[in-house]
DNA sequence: GTGAAAGCGCTAACAG
DNA sequence: CTGTTAGCGCTTTCAC
């Protein structure tokens, strides 16, 4: 390995003023640095980000936490992260916590062990706190994506669910559905809660009853293995006057879930049944858009909280805590359809 | 920060018995051991990553070096490669490079510096070979996925381009199909050179003539900017005799862009056009099976890659190189119709 | 079983 | 403008 000891042999100088010539810092003579430079050039020199570390205890990495990257909302946060990043010189780690605060935890001793400079999270659960506390406890800043938790005191980036659900139930409202079931994600993530408080004060606003029966939460995992069929089964089997006669589902997934399941019970959509959701369904939505949705934009979000992250690492700004929520673009389309 | 200086006084021993005890080598008394485990507790002490990859030269950090996380085939390659990667004790580190031959340059300095242990790839072009030769002078593992570059001597991991092209083409001639065009990605990407390979050859077997015109190709930066729409119409605008009757998309991006070019066009798929393509359209796939594909095993693609690297990285099975091609899974659905 | 010394590659601080 | 010294946190080597 070729280190600055071995540039500095070769060009005749101190390692020091090829730290110097490196880093642009300090005056050097021009005839020096070019000498530097050739030698740098002819022996293909690489710093060394381990050894610099260690003295600068920085290690320009950042890491980023999130669900799963192959959940298509998710994995433009990461492109928007990742694009940011680069931008300002740093790095990203990245994982999947499949919504389980084991791995979680997993992944916060990854991003410690790595001396991160500072972590964009998608939380798990209000049970994070206490990971968000161990990096806090090793000065490591954090900044929440798409979800806060309670008790945490810092700079979020997160869309607008509260927002999003009124416009997308008021849609349906405005439609002439009064029956209207939500499939939220679980209660224990910030962003099911707000969609669910939207979902609950437009029915208020628009003097509708809240029926139990028509609200119910599937997690991550429970989605994947296609436990949603089950639910969409009981709404389906409630009397012809109480059934609903629209879905909202709290994301993409969950929609994706629905409809396979209204599938294979044979419903047609927006026939049978009007369904809405959040999250825009990638890549269909470019030549087939057919899901009336609450678009999040998704890849400004993580440019956002990137941006957000350096700045609370390089200790600009650090007055006072910053709270973007960024609105949705409700996008009405063919899965909803008017009723009588 | 703490430090094993830090857990040694407070557990009364020596920092190499800390040290012993963290990476569990060498004999230590039960009794010694606790004292230290508890004190690390106590403290919160994580070990220094750089401090450890100064000593040990390696840095458990892994590069991923892919066209767009954000496109669903890539996503789920990174999530392969991520999972396989954590369940070995490594990192990764992630990086787009949008099929810029720059923008990799510019990476793999990136990966250069973190000193990282390997670098899964998948290359931009045939370029990309100096690239890796730059890696390999330093010593760190190259594992290519998705395609290979001429020249290439080391291990792969690529979806079979040629058997699915073949059997795309064949399934197209088996419902009536003639006049078939191809849309293909640049030639300088192997996946579209064993395409076109697999497209020409199924014709000549099935003795249909090959027209110029029918093959055209276009580049990632292209389709984003909407460039296929023109490609379209110009095979849309040949005789009637002539136009062609199916498409044949190299890839999910390519087949999308055509969709929404024969959309604007007012042609309908597949009543007017059949349309097929390689890689799954996620994730509306899963409730409304539309394009027929060749769907490749990403997420196993991201996976087996991974396992090469590390192998080659911890020197196992480094005899011989290792060349995985995977078969795709031809899927027929409703974009692809019988003609007389 | 445990410890002391030296060094990994770099940079901050000081000297000249 | 350039060089010397020391030390970042850890592990390898050799002693005891």
């Amino acid at each position: 390995m070729v280190t600055i000891y071995d540039i500095a042999k070769k060009a005749n100088v101190s390692p020091m003023t090829v730290s110097r010539v490196i880093n642009n810092s300090g005056n050097i003579r021009m005839a020096t640095r070019e000498k530097v430079e050739k030698a740098i050039k002819e022996l293909g020199y690489v710093p060394n980000s381990a050894a610099r570390s260690l003295t600068s205890n920085q290690t320009k990495t950042l890491g980023l936490i999130l669900t799963d990257i192959s959940n298509p909302f998710f994995s433009k946060i990461a492109r928007g992260a990742e694009d940011a990043a680069v931008e300002m010189d740093y790095r990203v780690l990245m994982s999947n916590t499949d919504e389980d605060s084991d791995k979680e935890i997993n992944y916060i001793d990854m991003m410690l062990s790595a001396r991160v400079d500072g972590v964009l999270i998608a939380p798990t659960s209000d049970k994070t706190l206490d990971q968000i506390k161990r990096l806090r406890d090793h000065n490591i800043p954090v900044v929440l994506i798409d979800r806060t938790i309670e008790g945490f005191v810092g700079d979020y980036v997160l869309g607008d669910s509260y927002e999003g659900s009124r416009k997308l139930v008021e849609h349906l409202i405005g439609y002439g559905h009064r029956n209207i079931a939500l499939i939220n994600g679980p209660s224990n993530v910030s962003t099911a809660r707000e969609r669910q408080r939207g979902y609950l004060e437009t029915l208020k606003l628009n003097d509708l009853p809240v029926h139990e029966k028509y609200i119910s939460e599937i997690d991550f995992k429970s989605v994947q293995a296609g436990n949603t069929k089950s639910i969409v089964e009981q709404l389906m089997q409630l009397p012809e006057e109480k059934r609903p006669t629209a879905i909202f589902a709290a994301n993409n997934f969950i929609a994706i879930s629905v409809m396979k399941a209204l599938k294979e019970l044979g419903l047609h959509v927006p026939k049978d049944i009007s369904v809405v959701c959040f999250d825009e369904v990638e890549p269909v939505v470019y030549f087939d858009p057919f899901f009336t949705v609450a678009a999040q934009p998704a890849a400004e979000l993580g440019k956002i909280g990137i941006q957000f992250l350096i700045e609370r690492v390089e200790q600009k700004n650090v007055e006072q805590e910053r709270k973007i929520i960024l609105p949705p673009d409700i996008h009405i389309r063919k899965s909803t359809r008017r009723i009588k």
